[in-house]
DNA sequence: ACATTGACTAATT
DNA sequence: TAATTAGCCAATG
């Protein structure tokens, strides 16, 4: 089998976690980073934003609440319980307290 | 191999 | 700003 240890779902999980609290990624930014980096290894990209949430369903102890859409709305699944939490880290919120400024809070690896 | 489904996104209305 | 439509990629039956 090729050198492949990592599987889509532990970059999604890895990247995740890297997260700092009170910050979040969109699915999409998320998709295209790991298109990025696989380019650079020369792996056939795989992007897909769903492909990212699927990943995160298999499991795992990531902080997936910090993983929203791009209108700034956490999954549909868990979305009361994703909003407590991203309250409680103090996540930059909109007035209505439904959705996330996504404008304030997205957050890029720099590294 | 084909159709359906899903933690999505972007464009249109 | 919100609702609708079409496009997208991989997994599953």
């Amino acid at each position: 089998m090729p050198d492949e240890r990592t599987d889509y779902v532990d970059e999604v999980h890895d990247l995740v976690a890297r997260i700092p609290a009170g910050r979040v990624m969109t699915y999409g930014l998320i998709a295209e980073v790991l298109v990025d980096r696989a380019a650079a290894v020369g792996r056939p990209p795989r992007g897909g934003p769903r492909q990212v949430g699927r990943a995160m369903a298999h499991g795992g102890d990531v902080p997936w609440w910090r993983v929203v859409t791009a209108a700034g709305r956490p999954p549909a699944c868990h979305e009361g319980r994703a909003l407590a939490h991203l309250r409680a880290e103090g996540t930059p919120l909109t007035d209505d307290g439904e959705r996330v400024r996504v404008r304030e809070a997205v957050w890029f690896p720099e590294d």
